[in-house]
DNA sequence: AACGTATTATCGTCATACCATTGCGCCGCA
DNA sequence: TGCGGCGCAATGGTATGACGATAATACGTT
């Protein structure tokens, strides 16, 4: 398990500054004491912390040490930092962002979808639904074959930016349709809307498929926010992120 | 000018990935020769390197060497990633892609912005509307204002995504804006149709807002395409980016 | 009391050495 | 002659130590 310690490094430490272990604004610990810490040469903690400073977390500078930045500052859009939120705790706030974000982001991607899809495109897309589907009918692993139906959607704008969009929201995505599953019937009655989206961008109706979208995360929209409302006693949600390392 | 040698280092590389000198999959120059080449330590060379792939430009591994990921892998969103690509000479398709996004974000984020802008979100704008105003009137740099009241609103939508999405499009929208206004009257024109939105979101009025951010990026859209074709046989465009980082 | 200078803590850079991984070619064997 | 395992060496990964640059702090001078 400890195969690079740079890659544990980042995470150790990019874990703790999301958390909020370290005040904003706060200086961290000078980099020799990070190296006992850590039991790590203090090129690995610095290499660390110029991965972090590329993602926005901290800013450094002789004798002023090397500070957190505000959330505001960091790379919201960047993998690492969406899991290592999820892991320190999705927060109501975390989660309505993220929701405001898929409410703009998909629909507008579905229409582009619509219009410029391939046929390898959708052959992937029918692919993870043909996963779907037999999880329903058979049982098995639903939610990978959901994510990969969503996010190959997303690939099927053909736009890098909602593309970059897709890997971003994997996490959320995840975590959502965790939430949603957790309801009986919750596929048996989403199977069908998916299949919609599906139907509308490949017969090449942007306002279809917009339409359907909408119906679809508007129903996650109501399971999230049930499952949050009866979570204020519960521990933290554990955390389902660490499988998206691997992509 | 010779500041920090690191960020150098970074700079230089990334702008020449990101302008295609390497061709992706393929290996760059072994750490000992980008040393000579750059004339700096090996220590400097592996930070900078470190900083890549926090940004997604690359991987690394003993013995296969550091190649260059396709683009689809990189962070789109980040900042430093958005000013080499400029800098790098803006290709129609990336155009295409970030007017297609402030297409999508712009209008939700609007919406956003109206339910929840605070006075001090709205204070922030007025005082850029007044630097627009006053630069239409008096002469002097209209973009740069004009800048600044679309990455207010970005912000007063009170969405952590959005506002780094705000971050990001700063390159585009202020190339954008300088395409737009070297028509003549482009400011004199649009700058009611800036009143227009502040206005909206300043009476809560979401879908007055929406319309109105459509008009106006309609209008940029069609600027856009309009330089843009006559461009073909122009050189690229110099890059306005640089100024950004300051920020 | 205010200002300028000296001190010093901390990051920035460089240099060197050795370890770990892995692609590739060599050698031996069938 | 063909194939498979084994070892070499290239390359990044990690460790260590030294010195430079910078800016916050404290001290001393006016």
């Amino acid at each position: 398990m400890i195969k690079n310690v740079h890659g544990n490094t980042v995470d150790h430490l990019g874990e703790a500054i999301v958390a909020g272990r370290y005040a904003v604004g706060a200086s961290i610990p000078p980099e020799p004491v990070l190296c006992q810490e850590l039991g790590v040469s203090r090129t690995v903690v610095r290499e660390a912390v110029k991965s972090l400073i590329a993602k926005g977390l901290m800013t450094t500078g002789p004798k002023v040490g090397t500070r957190v930045l505000s959330e505001d500052h960091w790379n919201w859009f960047d993998p690492d930092v969406i899991i290592w939120q999820s892991k320190a705790g999705l927060t109501p706030e975390f989660l309505r962002d993220l929701q405001d974000l898929r409410r703009v982001v998909e629909p507008a991607a579905m229409r582009l979808a619509a219009e410029r899809a391939t046929a390898q495109d959708i052959a992937e897309v029918e692919a993870a639904y043909a996963g779907m589907k037999h999880a329903v009918e058979h049982g098995g692993d639903y939610v990978t074959h959901d994510l990969r139906f969503h996010q190959g959607l997303l690939r099927a704008s053909r736009n890098r930016m909602l593309v970059q969009m897709s890997k971003a929201l994997g996490a959320l995505l995840r975590t959502s349709f965790e939430i949603s599953t957790r309801r009986k019937d919750g596929p048996v009655h989403s199977l069908p809307l998916h299949r919609a989206v599906l139907d509308a961008v490949i017969a090449h109706r942007p306002d279809e498929a917009e339409i359907a979208i909408r119906v679809l995360i508007d129903g996650a929209k109501e399971d999230i926010e049930e499952v949050l409302a009866s979570r204020r006693r519960l521990p933290i949600l554990s955390s389902p992120a660490r499988q998206l390392k691997a992509a």
